[in-house]
DNA sequence: TTTCAATGTACACTCGTATGTACTATTTAT
DNA sequence: ATAAATAGTACATACGAGTGTACATTGAAA
């Protein structure tokens, strides 16, 4: 308790310039005429007391509550911090903070997010539902999707961004085929959750799409996937190995799942890069650290990070939404070195 | 542009339920007594319109904003995101969402921060000045700070949170010193800023005082820091094990720095663990993939995020701040397994 | 001199919510 | 029966800021 430091208002600044809280107001917003003397005064006054106009009653009045809010679903990915890392720095500057929350498919969430009046709001997770976007979207707030499922709808107001998951797939199924990988399979997630579903995003879209146009074929014999743990993922890769499917060419959806896979080939003897290629995607700490060194695909996460802050910052400009869609780069170390 | 849906608002449920704005007021607020039939329309009128009362006026008023910020300095690391991660889980349910964002060593960035009103602020930051927190502390904000420098001034109104960085570090260089190594070198972060500062954390703390406390001498020669980058930190590594000195221990600040040394080490013909130990700290992903696997300091971070909110909770209830400290746990992997 | 534009100021209302206070109607205690 | 306590309601004000509108002053143009 004590006097835990009063709150300085427009009020303290006015009376200390010796002005009415009005002129206050319009030095702040630089938005009329004033006086050069009295704007001196009040700048002044603002430097001594330290004020700050109050956010809350800023949002209030129907100006930006100069937050942007960032929904993913796993957080922890190195791939999602360094975005938010790179968005806090852009938004810094044009004066927004970031808030970050993971994904929580009810209704109630949807109302808290509306409820808090963001400017505006990034969504980069594959389960937050149309609908929802669409809601927000109808509560007039401008909002950012990356890209995830194959078929995404076109929503009213919404921007769709896409981060390279597809165009980053065709490109790593075409270096193995480069390679010389003639059975090249896609290594799916871990599925924690009980549910075990089909892989559905646009790296699998992707790994797909540049078989077929390269002319092999994709079966269940290509596709791990629905794999509950990483032992059960391992011992799964290993199966296909060892089989007379001849894999020699493996996709992971992450750096982590190609990790493991490759570790599973090696353990039972198979070579990297030799034997079989491995290529992992988002180019994650792991897949510099890991032996032999994987290789991967880069996303622009500063380019991407950089152009969603801008993009908001326009749409909450009033400006419609654009559709941006990001290339990605292939980064060949020795698990694809031949 | 077109009818970007109105906000819904306490009048609007009013005239719904057919009561005064006033009632609506105490049923949401569950604080005076209200006839249980208009309570029921009242609830009833909430759901049909989705009203969840506005954030921005409440907070205006008084009431909580129902944020939390957090500080880091590098947002990037998997061990911050994780804890963001859990603390989101957490606070959530209590009714917060966090915001997040590097530190910037500004007296803008504080009056940004209190004119937004945040309920509670963690500062996980080494860089974040001590005056800083005191303000924070002063405008009457609840404030965790996570201990990283060693003699850390106590202030008023705070809470200190030991992580495990001392403890971890000591049970690190003790587990070295029990497998059999005699010439233990603590490796320092890279610093890419320009200005090159001796190592200052507790984990650097840590590490002399358990060296000390065992009759080793440290010196110059059994640290290493201040590198530029990955490579001179690298050589710097080697050169150590190539002079007479001996090395055969080395304690990372992090497991990506172990990680660089470990492979600094094996590129010129040293065995690990057979001739020179590794352990790093944090227990990230890569210490789980690089090879040989590493061996590290685990940090509670579940623990330490639940704690966080459950004591920014109490503290935002009016309770006397209270320091906490974390122990650790220590992982033995094949770097260190003789 | 009159007229009008430009410059500069301040009142009063508004945003959406919380709540002290006062008031009425009803019940209980005396 | 009267007093006092309780249940239930509503008014009016406040939180801190933005801004439409009206008003005052000045200078220049007619």
């Amino acid at each position: 308790m004590s006097d835990a430091g009063k709150r300085v208002t427009r009020a303290d600044v006015a009376k200390l310039a010796g002005v009415s809280e009005t002129i206050v107001s319009y030095v702040i917003n630089n938005n009329r005429y004033v006086d050069k003397d009295k704007r001196l005064r009040v700048e002044e006054a603002v430097r001594m007391l330290n004020y700050r106009p109050n956010n809350m009653a800023r949002a209030l009045k129907g100006k930006r509550s100069n937050q942007i809010l960032f929904i993913a679903d796993h957080i922890t990915n190195e791939y999602f911090s360094s975005i938010v890392s790179e968005m806090d720095r852009y938004a810094y500057d044009s004066g927004y903070l970031i808030s970050l929350c993971a994904n929580r498919n009810t209704p109630e969430f949807i109302s808290q997010v509306i409820s808090r009046q963001y400017d505006g709001i990034v969504v980069s997770s594959a389960s937050f539902p149309d609908k929802y976007v669409e809601q927000l979207a109808g509560a007039g707030i401008p909002v950012v999707v990356f890209r995830r499922r194959r078929h995404q709808r076109k929503i009213e107001r919404v921007a769709l961004l896409g981060t390279g998951l597809y165009t980053g797939a065709r490109n790593a199924v075409r270096h193995l085929i480069d390679r010389g990988c003639r059975n090249v399979i896609y290594v799916d997630r871990i599925s924690v959750k009980g549910h075990i579903s089909p892989p559905d995003d646009l790296r699998f879209s992707g790994f797909v799409d540049e078989m077929e146009s390269n002319d092999f074929q994709v079966g269940p014999e290509s596709i791990v996937c629905g794999c509950r743990s990483q032992e059960e993922l391992a011992e799964e890769v290993r199966r296909r190995l060892r089989t007379g499917s001849k894999v020699d060419g493996i996709f992971g959806r992450n750096d982590m799942i190609a990790c493991i896979a490759m570790t599973a080939a090696t353990q039972i003897g198979f070579r990297v890069p030799e034997d079989v290629c491995v290529i992992g995607f988002d180019d994650s700490s792991i897949s510099r650290f890991c032996s032999p060194k994987l290789s991967t695909v880069s996303m622009k996460k500063e380019e991407i990070a950089c152009a969603t802050v801008e993009l908001l910052n326009q749409m909450i400009g009033g400006k419609q939404p654009k559709d941006i869609d990001f290339d990605t780069t292939l980064i060949e170390r020795d698990s694809t070195r031949r």
